[in-house]
RNA sequence: GCCCCCGUAGCCCAAUUGGCAGAGGCGGCCGACUUAAAAUCGGCGCAGUGCGGGUUCGAGUCCCGCCGGGGGCACCA
């Protein structure tokens, strides 16, 4: 074999680069374009450095979607850009002292070479990039029509603090009590920061996953659906001695009400500092000792199971409206200030927290509710066992309620208090509003004036965008204050609306405001007058597949939701849930862990690329498994892809018939494969089994090879229709081993074929065997036509040599006929 | 502790959604070609589906209970 003839995946690689850099296949929506759209996402990256194998596999299997499409006739959004404001970039400015902007600049401009390298179907015509002043202009917009709705706010509030970040972190950014991104130990501080008033959209947020169902991740759901924690309950108001104003505390076990022997105040809160303030002097020094401890704790002690209970008694009393008994109220760390409102009735019969606390200070447990444990017996006393009665049961000691089982009374209570004027049903959610404020350099400015008189004033639309001032002079270390604080030019400044000397609010927003809504921006990345294109929006949004990781399962997803349902009810678009379907790929693992330089496991893509081409590396990522299943690269040959590859492109330099010719006349047995791929692959794709599509590829060349070289031979027709197959089907896979195919085969532009028409009277098999079975167990089989009658079918099977032995003597009792397929004699 | 997902051949994985357990690949073994090797071509399936029950004519698939692995949430009243 002379060296042309020899796959090379280098040589096909520079020869197919330059083709599409000029001719832009993938470039999408021309006003006169009449094919239908189809909208399909990547996540965009991160630009921390040159892409990595996650990322190879991400794109790989978001390409073999967007490609599919295009060849099924859409007209294709597959956009690309880069999520460029963040920590990594300041931290590495900081760590070399430079610029986070020309770092972050060169870091794009290399990943974008590479993923032009790696043949990503990407529309080149829309890049973004947040970090730019003509993306985040659009962030500070959109927060001054959340501010004007309410939706964007300040408050005074005890945050979650990274101490190594010096910066607040969002609830979602806080991971078992550690910072998301450095693992430091997270704190709490009390300052004043801005808000999104997500919890404006919890039911919704929650109730909108249902129509998600069929097309997401049932774990995504799950995890929402958990974070946004929806309880229902009832809120009680209690009066307290002493005091003008009665507490409400919320409660989910309204029915337990005369079991409550005591009430609980979260430490940190307001509440019971004023409560406090009423007691006795030893009781304030007790509380004030109190607070401070809990205070200094990190939040991964506060998360330690079986901590013990804690809290001081403050020497109040509130009344339950039930039945008039005063109960002693206590200050605790294990309520919480900022869920429900911050003050709990406490019943230790029935409750496991409260049991904890009761025994641990010796308060009295009274039980309420007749409780029956797995085997049926009653419940032991929970202050002897030291375990709550949370179950169900039928109410005692409790007045009106008694003999209610635990349903009936809680409708009953409610209505009951409800009618007294002293309670009500409630709602509540774990989901707390996000907590935008960063106190770091490398973000979007948020674009509010703090004025003496005019209070918090947002920057008119004519003064946008806010941009950062110059990283240069500037401290860019953490400590506590963002560093936009020092740029005394930047921050002073006048009063849009009274003129008067004014500061800019110094902090920046999370970056996690720049990916809430980007997918918009695509949609008309150089407009100048808005953040998108209303009428493109309606053209192409929703998104109708989404591609990313399970890693953004909360934050992301959660926040572009909710941007999506505030811009639809500002009139900008006329949908709220922004990703109509999505596809999690799992991680490439190496020897069964997360690839890591400290593990010394990582395996560096531009190696697999140098070694195995492109095309290899891509296709090891369709068929390794599922795309949600974690890849470990050990377990996969990007070896075995090069040899395949080379395998298929074997048979497009041997076919010897003309472009054109007529598959009619062609080896049937061929041409059946070749349309039972096609077939098949399509609806394979639709359903993510990419491994299974690269199998059905391999067969149909397996095939086709066979009838090249022991069969009807390289000029049979339906070689050629077999090759052209695998071009077209490899092209989602391998762009550019089919390119060079499609080329051999005398065509040009294999990505922006269309798939053939399937001829479905191929599909059809002019025999299938029938199992005889016996009792389950299959005794005979029989060739019959596929479209063989139920009748015939079982007076043929009652007739194999297999199935009279197996039945002998015995008597038949049922024949289940499945025609075509399956004939089982029931006998005995 | 609660919730979700997954256990099929030495390994990665298929299985028309209840109908012959095996499509594809990796590895291994055998053969052809070769002076030899590489490359290429051909052939060989080694497990009865983690375990125990149940439903059914029939279960990898559905139900119940375990075991093992992965992930999420976890003082949210």
């Amino acid at each position: 074999m002379t060296d042309e003839h020899r796959y090379k995946f280098r040589a096909i690689e520079d020869r197919w680069l330059p083709v599409w850099e000029e001719r832009q296949p993938f470039r999408s929506g021309r006003e006169d374009d009449a094919r239908p759209t189809k909208y399909v996402l990547d996540m965009f990256p991160y630009p921390s450095g040159d892409l990595h194998m996650g990322h190879a596999e991400a794109y790989a299997l978001g390409d073999v979607i967007a490609r599919h499409w295009v060849q099924k006739g859409f007209n294709v959004l597959h956009p690309i850009g880069w999520d460029s404001f963040g920590l990594p970039a300041e931290n590495a400015a900081i760590k070399r002292g430079v610029d986070p902007a020309g770092w972050t600049e060169d870091n794009i401009a290399q990943q974008l070479s590479s993923m032009k390298r790696y043949a990503c179907s990407f529309d080149w015509d829309r890049v973004l990039m947040t970090h730019r002043s003509d993306y985040y202009h659009w962030n500070q917009w959109i927060f001054t029509r959340l501010f004007e709705r309410g939706l964007a706010y300040r408050k005074h509030s005890n945050v979650n603090w990274c101490p190594k970040d010096q910066t607040v972190l969002a609830n979602e950014q806080v991971v078992g009590g550690l910072c998301e991104r450095c693992d430091t130990p997270v704190t709490k501080k009390k300052l004043n920061q801005w808000y999104f008033k997500v919890t404006e959209y919890a039911d919704e947020l929650l109730d909108g996953l249902e129509d998600l169902r069929e097309t997401w991740p049932s774990k995504v759901i799950a995890m929402q659906r958990n974070w946004i924690g929806r309880s229902r309950g009832a809120d009680v108001t209690f009066e307290i001695e002493g005091r003008e104003q009665p507490i409400t505390i919320y409660t989910t076990r309204p029915d337990t009400l005369h079991g409550a022997t005591f009430m609980v105040v979260a430490a940190d809160s307001d509440l019971a500092a004023e409560l406090a303030t009423g007691a006795d002097a030893a009781t304030q020094d007790a509380f004030a000792t109190y607070v401070e401890k809990v205070k200094g704790e990190s939040e991964i002690d506060r998360l330690a199971t079986d901590r013990p209970k804690t809290g001081v008694f403050l020497q109040r009393y509130g009344i339950n409206p039930v039945n008039g008994e005063r109960l002693p109220i206590w200050a605790s760390d294990y309520v919480l200030a900022d869920y429900g409102h911050g003050a709990i009735m406490a019943v230790p019969a029935h409750d496991q927290r409260d049991l904890d606390f009761a025994r641990a200070m010796s308060l009295p447990v009274r039980v309420v509710l007749d409780c029956r444990d797995d085997a049926g017996e009653p419940f032991g006393d929970p202050a002897a066992t030291g375990v709550a009665a949370t179950g169900d049961g039928v109410l005692v000691n409790s007045g009106s309620l008694d003999g209610l089982e635990k349903a009936a009374a809680i409708e009953a209570i409610v209505a009951e208090l409800s009618a007294a004027g002293t309670g009500d049903a409630a709602t509540n959610y774990r989901l707390r509003d996000w907590l935008i404020s960063r106190q770091r350099y490398w973000g979007t400015p948020i674009p509010i004036i703090h004025c003496e008189a005019c209070g918090e004033v947002p920057v008119p639309d004519d003064q946008l965008p806010v941009k950062l001032p110059n990283a240069e002079g500037l401290d860019l270390k953490p400590k506590g204050q963002s560093p936009l604080a020092a740029a005394s030019d930047w921050v002073n400044t006048t009063c849009p609306r009274c003129d008067a000397p004014a500061l800019r609010d110094t902090d920046t927003m999370d970056t996690f405001v720049d990916s809430s809504w980007y997918f918009l921006r695509y949609l008309s990345p150089g407009k100048t007058d808005g953040p998108f294109d209303v009428e493109e929006a309606k053209r192409w949004a929703p998104i109708d597949q989404y591609v990313g990781g399970v890693t953004h399962a909360i934050l992301h997803l959660l926040y572009s939701r909710f941007f999506t349902k505030a811009l639809r009810d500002m009139g900008m678009i006329d949908f709220g849930e922004p990703f109509t379907a999505l596809l999690n790929q799992g991680m490439v693992l190496m020897d069964g862990s997360a690839m890591s330089k400290s593990r010394g496991n990582l395996v560096r893509l531009s190696e697999q690329l140098d070694e195995f081409g492109v095309d290899a590396v891509r296709l090891t990522m369709a068929f390794a498994g599922p795309p949600e299943d974690d890849i470990d690269w050990a377990d996969v040959s990007p070896a075995g892809s090069q040899k395949f590859l080379a395998r298929a492109w074997r048979l497009a330099r041997d076919v010897e018939s003309a472009p054109g010719v007529d598959a009619a006349t062609g080896d049937a047995a061929l041409r059946a494969v070749t349309h039972k791929a096609l077939a098949e692959s399509q609806e394979l794709v639709e359903g993510f089994k990419f491994n299974v599509v690269v199998a059905r590829t391999m067969e149909l060349v397996n095939a086709t090879r066979k009838v090249i070289d022991s069969g009807a031979g390289p000029a049979d027709p339906a070689v050629r229709e077999a090759a052209e197959a695998v071009a077209i089907l490899l092209s989602l896979f391998a762009p550019y081993t089919a390119e060079d195919m499609w080329s051999m085969l005398g065509h040009s532009d294999v990505a922006l074929a269309t798939y053939p028409a399937v001829d479905r009277s191929l599909l059809v098999e002019e025999t299938v065997t029938c199992i005889v079975q016996v009792m389950g167990k299959v005794r005979d089989r029989l060739e019959v036509p596929p479209g063989i009658g139920q009748d015939e079918l079982r007076s043929l099977a009652l007739e194999t040599d297999g199935a009279k032995r197996a039945i002998g003597d015995a008597s038949i009792r049922t024949v289940i006929v499945k025609a075509p397929r399956l004939v089982n004699i029931v006998i005995g």
